[in-house]
DNA sequence: GTGTCATGCGTAT
DNA sequence: TACGCCTGACACG
């Protein structure tokens, strides 16, 4: 499921495989159907992500603007694709690989100011090797009053942090999500910046979201790590924090749940 | 079969 | 703050 990590990847790997190819486009569920013939026959240039935002880029000029929403997934296959399921908003095949898209909240075709529009409504890419981010970063929850934990959720703060990586990363970082953005010190500031853009990293390398230090939980390799070994605090209340033993809390912040460790958190 | 839930976000109130 | 939208997996009867 879709944070920054899961699309920057999907970037990567739809690039790598479709890139160059010439596709044959179709909607089987029926509702980008205008989209998809459009798309039929073109070549596809390029793929970036921004935040949670996908842009496919195609010789006729057309961008292919996605975003997956809470739901959105994307299948690829090598060969002998299954049939489309009846959600399935846009399948394409090429000579490399067989792709469908479903459940997406966005699927459309726009061109480069509407990509620019987009992009300028987004903070920070901590995926995005841009200067000054972790400056642009600090000015934005500066001037922000809703709790740090309600404005790593805001796309126009950092873009690319989901409910996950949110609660995890202010474990990680020691931070009551509680306390309000503009008043989090500027060294935690860093610190929350630096470790974000470790994590996304490493969820984008392996397309799983895993936060804890495997010895923490008794494995030696992120391979051997359960499922339900994989993360600090996330959908963990009423569990023993992993490093402290205190019970771990929840509560709704920025409209979502959060979970965290009163005692590591403070 | 129905109901519930999910790593998101926009709009209305 | 509530609701709607997008889909699929799973629990339950």
């Amino acid at each position: 499921m879709p944070e920054g990590h899961t699309i920057h990847r999907a970037a990567r790997l739809h690039a790598k495989r479709f890139a160059g190819e010439v596709v044959s486009a179709t909607s089987p569920q029926g509702r980008f159907s205008r989209g998809a013939a459009r798309i039929d026959g073109q070549k596809l240039e390029s793929v970036t992500a921004h935040g949670k935002h996908l842009f496919y880029d195609w010789s006729s000029g057309d961008i292919l603007h996605v975003h997956l929403g809470l739901f959105g997934r994307f299948r690829v296959f090598s060969e002998d694709p299954p049939p489309p399921t009846d959600g399935t908003r846009l399948a394409w095949a090429a000579p490399t690989g067989t792709l469908y898209l479903a459940g997406a909240t966005i699927v459309e075709l726009i061109d480069p100011d509407e990509r620019e529009a987009v992009a300028a409504r987004l903070g920070p890419d901590p995926l995005r090797s841009e200067r000054d981010q972790v400056s642009e970063f600090a000015e934005r929850l500066a001037r922000r009053s809703v709790p740090i934990g309600a404005a790593l959720l805001d796309q126009r703060a950092v873009a690319g942090i989901g409910n996950v990586y949110r609660a995890e990363l202010l474990f990680l970082t020691g931070i009551d999500p509680s306390t309000p953005a503009k008043d989090v010190d500027g060294g935690d500031v860093d610190r929350l910046w630096t470790e974000t853009v470790k994590q996304l990293r490493a969820g984008e390398r392996s397309g799983r979201i895993i936060t804890v230090d495997p010895p923490e939980v008794g494995a030696t390799t992120r391979q051997e790590l359960r499922r339900q070994d994989r993360l600090y605090v996330y959908k963990r209340d009423g569990q023993p924090c992993r490093r402290c033993g205190t019970e771990i809390e929840t509560t709704e912040m920025g409209g979502r749940n959060i979970w965290w460790c009163p005692a590591c958190q403070s």
